[in-house]
DNA sequence: TCTGGGGTCCTAGGACCC
DNA sequence: TCTGGGGTCCTAGGACCC
């Protein structure tokens, strides 16, 4: 059976939905009519474009740019901060409302969902009519547009959403392949990006036709497996299912701060660490995870990125063991230049710890670790604290240091 | 006041074993 | 004195997404 997919995607998805906060509570202009864009804290060194209003974007303003170069291109821009918690809530507001048309929905980010409508035209003969009552009800329901998206798959689903915002339905089907989807620059394709969009286009490739007939060895040899993916997603195929399992794979925790100096002050640089070990940590006991790997970020001050990474000899939620392992990292791999960032990834995530040392055989001091952890993160869920650190943590760094 | 943060997946290359 | 190969595990780095 044919399968019918559909992409919903939220438009201008955190400038719509801070509008809407906004308008909420008391502000009396719609930023999303106005030359306006989301944007980080500049003072904290975290300055660029989250997202854009459509007048913002007219002025060629792009996601991800710093704002100092936004506001070049446009100088009565108006930025207003990101409200985390607030799209939190309005994207559960959005998912729930889908869930009433079908059962299979994969969130696919924040703002965005698959939802499979395939078996269910008993009930919906009309799947654009339908793609239509959605995208109505949500908008007079909470407010904000959304752009749907309807193909055979999801990657056609996907691509069909992006089509032309705001607020629109499109379709993207097995027989419009050749009409909508090759006329498209070979950049517009989902996956395929800066790197990949330069070397086709120096092949000359330049149009998603030319790639659909492009010979499968001349591809090959220059991006490997990737071809294949290049091939299929040309010709509209794809063959991966909605399923709600694919967005929390808990592959990793990870976490990234970019400090508001730049730094080589060692101690300043593990107390940040510190920090970070505890909320990776934590997540991870939340998730009722155990980590067996163990990575320290890094970022100079020339924005080289380098990483590190270690293996644990049991898997872990523990934040002292994991901390230990952190600053080993650190310590082996910091190369002593000022550093603009830092972080702590967890990876290599499982189920169930693989006790070789039972809790019975741990001795005291361990046993004594593991009751302070978890009263401490009851007193965290209960207070909302996030600043409880247990002092034997704070000693590593001190211990460490002495040593040198 | 120049350039975020959280993810996934893939690849190349080294170490090690038989 | 010509320098095997397959397999596995691990790490670093990069491409891409929102």
């Amino acid at each position: 059976m044919e399968r019918i997919i559909f992409h919903i995607d939220v438009n201008n998805a955190f400038l719509s939905w801070t509008a809407i906060y906004l308008l909420e509570h008391g502000y009396k202009v719609d930023i999303r009519k106005i030359p306006s864009i989301i944007g980080g804290d500049e003072k904290e060194r975290r300055g660029v474009v989250l997202a854009k209003s459509p007048i913002a974007k007219k002025m060629g303003i792009v996601t991800g740019e710093p704002i100092f170069q936004a506001r070049k291109k446009c100088p009565n821009l108006q930025v207003f901060p990101a409200n985390r918690e607030w799209y939190q809530i309005e994207s559960r507001k959005f998912k729930d409302y889908l869930k009433q048309y079908s059962p299979n929905i994969e969130e696919f980010s924040i703002d965005e969902c698959f939802v499979d409508m395939t078996g269910t035209n008993y009930l919906y003969k009309d799947y654009v009519a339908l793609a239509h009552k959605i995208k109505d009800e949500i908008k007079n329901t909470y407010g904000f547009t959304v752009n749907v998206g309807i193909g055979n798959n999801k990657l056609c689903a996907k691509m069909a959403s992006d089509f032309e915002k705001p607020d629109k339905v499109h379709t993207l089907l097995k027989d419009e392949i050749a009409s909508k989807l090759w006329p498209l620059d070979v950049k517009e394709l989902f996956m395929v990006g800066k790197k990949t969009s330069e070397e086709l286009h120096r092949m000359n490739i330049n149009t998603i036709e030319q790639l659909a007939h492009t010979d499968y060895k001349k591809l090959e040899k220059i991006f490997k497996k990737q071809a294949e993916y290049l091939k299929n997603a040309s010709w509209g195929i794809d063959n991966s299912e909605v399923n709600e399992e694919n967005y929390h794979k808990d592959n990793s925790i990870s976490t990234t701060r970019t400090l508001k100096y730049d730094t080589d002050n060692t101690d300043k640089l593990k107390e940040c660490l510190l920090e970070q070990t505890e909320r990776v940590s934590r997540e991870l006991r939340e998730k009722k995870k155990y980590a067996s790997t163990v990575a320290v970020i890094f970022k100079d001050k020339n924005f080289n990125s380098y990483s590190a990474q270690e293996k644990l000899d049991n898997p872990t939620d523990n934040t002292k063991e994991i901390y230990k392992k952190v600053i080993n990292i650190f310590d082996k791999n910091f190369k002593k230049e000022a550093l603009r960032l830092i972080g702590v990834r967890l990876s290599d995530l499982n189920e169930i710890k693989n006790e070789q040392i039972s809790i019975f055989d741990a001795d005291i001091e361990e046993k004594k670790d593991i009751e302070i952890e978890h009263t401490i993160d009851s007193i965290n869920k209960k207070f909302g604290s996030e600043v409880i650190i247990s002092a034997s943590l704070k000693q590593i760094a001190k211990d460490k240091k002495k040593k040198q």
